[in-house]
RNA sequence: GGCCCCAUCGUCCAGCCUGGCCCAGGACACAGGAUUUUCGAUCCUGGAACGAGGGUUCGAAUCCCUCUGGGGUCACCA
């Protein structure tokens, strides 16, 4: 049995795209599973729009979500150069075979004469194709175009009549008629080859065994199968994977998705939740849990179990799913998560957040700093920096006169206590409570509001115990002091 | 528009290949309840789908056909 071989083959072209990682963990864990490799390749051919900075960032983004690569631009391996551009020599000595072998041929249309000659098909209503004018020039008229200098590209001969057909993994057979398929152009008039040429004679070359890619290449295979063919090589295995969808079901877009890798981390989501996420798109766990790591889906994974409809990317499940992985962090993890991501470049002691991650943990779903802030920034900043509506400390249904006193034998009655715990706090609050006659949960809103300011929060005892008793009487004295304008 | 792909709760999936165990199961979200010092977390309960029409069959979500709907693609972009 040959070795598995796959690849992912993004174009360095703007931000890391979610996509790419949807395509990359399949590969991965494909790969994985079958003891094969797993390579990155980088589809720079298009001059214009590639970016040394963009293949910079899909690297970082996509050892950021944990799909290292076996070979690639930055760790080589026996097949590279792993960067298309650095291929073009290849590239050209391919068209060459081609040309020689009569499958492609020169032609000299400019795009002006293409992009009028499609305006004339859209007005008469006829599917958009090359014409074929250039495909049966005269050996003299091709010499002399060139010695002209003419600029050209190098286009696949078509054969006009017949089938192709391929037979897709997880789709079955697929076929359609060569009248469908235009003359593509497999070299561009600034010698760099076409996304259908670079792709044909690198998975060749890198002995790649099975095209994973995205439902959108469907239509192109049937080129790549007549390329494949005009080569006489052997095709590969091809596996065109759903594709993501937006809410209204087109293609994942920018516009209505977050699709930037990252956005994902900016939002502190974790890597692990957000490919446990992208494994449910499309692939389901055979035993039908949701919840898995990558090594589980590895030892789980088959093709039996990838479906075709597109998956509507929808963030608020993976939202819940980040927030089952926040859960499980130990303190020692939550805490350095935080520090890393929504704390980065704050100065906040480690110690001591240390103690207030665990009582935050269950109310964030990742790790934003807005997240963090709503919850904590009370534990950030001195007791006469904390600002609230004065109204809040009155509990419903009780006298806004009684607040103030209330609060001061509170402060009493903490400052009392002999030990700065929470069972003593507790016992106190509800002691108080029950003689001037509140309820508990009451007293405990109007102290929640005294010392945080806000109206939900982590534990409150706990929270003061944080903040220390010196701190907590500080706050407690102005509350007294904002209680009396309720009189 | 041509061609191609797809079609189960609002969303993600299971079931479909190998018809009956499915008056369709799980998860997210939503609603209600329990618990609770708030929020959250947790637990319980609930509503919620086989696109339509024809076949085949004793029997169809499952097989076949048509229609409808959605999507992709038709570049010297990938």
């Amino acid at each position: 049995m040959k070795t598995v071989r796959v690849r992912v083959a993004p174009s360095p072209t703007g931000d890391p795209h979610v996509g790419t990682a949807y395509i990359g963990l399949f590969d991965y864990v494909f790969a994985r599973s079958r003891n094969g490799k797993f390579i990155l390749r980088i589809e720079d051919t298009d001059r214009t729009r590639s970016t040394p900075e963009s293949e910079q960032a899909i690297m970082e983004s996509l050892r950021w979500v944990g799909l290292q690569w076996d070979e690639g631009p930055d760790v080589g391996g026996d097949y590279g150069p792993y960067r298309q551009s650095e291929r073009s020599e290849i590239y050209r000595a391919h068209t060459q075979m081609l040309l020689e072998a009569d499958k492609a041929y020169r032609c000299f249309c400019t795009p002006e004469r293409l992009t009028e000659m499609r305006d004339r098909q859209r007005k008469e209503k006829l599917p958009p194709k090359y014409d074929g004018r250039c495909r049966e020039l005269k050996p003299e008229e091709i010499e002399n175009n060139l010695s002209e200098g003419k600029p050209f590209v190098v286009r696949l001969r078509i054969p006009p009549h017949g089938y192709v057909s391929f037979t897709d993994k997880i789709r079955g057979l697929v076929q359609i008629a060569t009248e469908q398929i235009d003359d593509q152009v497999l070299l561009k008039s600034d010698g760099f080859p076409t996304y259908h040429l670079a792709n044909v004679v690198d998975d060749h070359l890198m002995e790649i065994t099975h095209v994973i890619r995205a439902e959108e290449w469907i239509s192109s295979t049937p080129k790549h199968v007549l390329l494949y063919e005009a080569f006489g090589w052997e095709m590969p295995q091809f596996i065109h994977m759903p594709l993501l969808r937006n809410t209204d079901k087109s293609k994942i877009s920018k516009r209505k998705n977050p699709v930037s890798l990252l956005w994902y981390k900016d939002q502190g989501y974790m890597p692990e939740a957000l490919l446990n996420f992208l494994g449910n798109m499309g692939w389901s766990f055979s035993d039908g849990r949701e919840i898995f790591s990558l090594d589980e889906m590895i030892a789980d994974f088959s093709w039996d179990r990838v479906g075709t409809t597109g998956p509507v990317f929808d963030i608020t499940k993976l939202d819940w799913m980040n927030g089952m992985y926040v859960r499980q962090l130990s303190p020692e993890k939550l805490t350095s998560r935080l520090l890393e991501t929504a704390l980065a470049g704050r100065d906040v002691g480690r110690e001591r957040l240390l103690r207030i991650a665990p009582l935050i943990q269950e109310r964030i779903t990742k790790f934003s700093a807005e997240e963090f802030d709503a919850m904590s920034d009370f534990f950030f900043i001195g007791a006469d920096q904390l600002e609230y509506d004065p109204g809040l400390l009155a509990p419903k249904k009780t006298e806004p006169a009684d607040v103030a006193p209330a609060l001061q034998k509170m402060r009493e009655r903490f400052d009392a206590l002999d030990a700065w715990e929470t069972q003593p706090m507790e016992d106190a609050i509800r002691a108080l409570a029950d003689e001037i006659g509140w309820k508990a949960g009451s007293l405990f809103m109007c102290v929640r509001i005294a010392v945080t300011g806000r109206k939900a929060t982590p534990p409150l005892l706990e929270s003061m115990v944080i903040l220390g008793k010196d701190e907590s009487l500080k706050r407690m004295d102005n509350a007294i002091e904002k209680a009396q304008a309720l009189l």
